[in-house]
DNA sequence: TATTGTTATACTCTATAACTATA
DNA sequence: TATAGTTATAGAGTATAACAATA
């Protein structure tokens, strides 16, 4: 039984200090490496990893990717991609075709399997969304998007939602 | 020159999946992240690391805690701070003295140094600040903390702010 | 020679577990 | 025996660099 229990602890809590607390940058650094673990706890129970989330999110929208494209988009190095796609093609979800055109090139698409997978890592992340944000209501889940959003797109062009 | 450069890239930059950028949890994940690292480079370039804020700022508020104390309050490893403490120590900035009433016990307090100290981390993070939040202005970084601070304090008591 | 994908290596961070000295 | 602090060890995650095939 330790101090972060339910119960009313013997110790009461200590509390950070208040000129963290009051931070912005030091709750969204908490909050973002806190939500980021979680994410990967849940994903590690069905045998994946947030990244496998990204990769086919990425491929449903825009098929026949080439490894390289889809590596700089999400941002990911591209030798860890050749991982994230070796785990989903060992498992059917995705499939690595060679460009007959630049046959150096990889063409990866989304299998029928792969489609149903995408459905629920989407269960499992409006899951961690509801349970991470419980104590917001709609109306400031969409604020707290908005602003979250319009940081990010002030610094990297591939968070700017196109029309 | 890279496609994150300011200048119109060549190839167009390649945008994340719509579906990624829309959720909360996700934006979240990645600009707490980002922030961190940021952090992490502005105070290595001071020859510091964000923790070494994070102790003197609690040092501040309540002088001689017990380094059990100020780990479990911060949420760092108690095997872990015993570093961070060395190197505020080495270069004057706190003090360590044996509890004579437990001397299994060391009592940590802020030296002169230490004060001068933190006020310089205060102007890095208030610099670090400015940057990542330049696209919102007060009232939207004051509705940023605000809905940061709810869902924060909803998971872990050490986020209240006690009045 | 440059590029795509791949493999191998090294390094940082963290989590865990032993160890000491006191109680 | 249990606790506070310390030290040592091992693991995950990531970044870097070498490599093979193709252009």
């Amino acid at each position: 039984m330790n101090a972060t229990s339910l119960e009313t602890p013997a110790v009461p809590v200590e509390c950070l200090p208040r000129e963290l607390v009051k931070s912005v940058v030091f709750l969204l650094g908490r909050l973002g490496v806190a939500v980021k673990m979680e994410a990967i706890e849940e994903f590690e129970q069905e045998g994946f990893g947030p990244w496998h989330y990204g990769v086919l999110a990425l491929l449903e929208e825009g098929a026949r990717q080439t490894q390289g494209k889809i590596a700089d988009t999400l941002g990911v190095d591209r030798s860890q991609l050749v991982g994230l796609l070796d785990h989903l093609e060992e498992r059917g979800l995705v499939e690595r075709r060679r460009d007959p055109n630049d046959r150096r090139r990889q063409m990866v698409s989304l299998t029928a399997a792969g489609h149903r997978q995408l459905a629920r890592f989407r269960k499992l992340v409006r899951r961690l969304e509801d349970e991470f944000l419980a104590p917001l209501n709609e109306d400031e889940r969409a604020t707290l998007h908005k602003l979250l959003l319009k940081t990010a797109a002030h610094r990297d062009q591939r968070y700017v939602l196109t029309a």
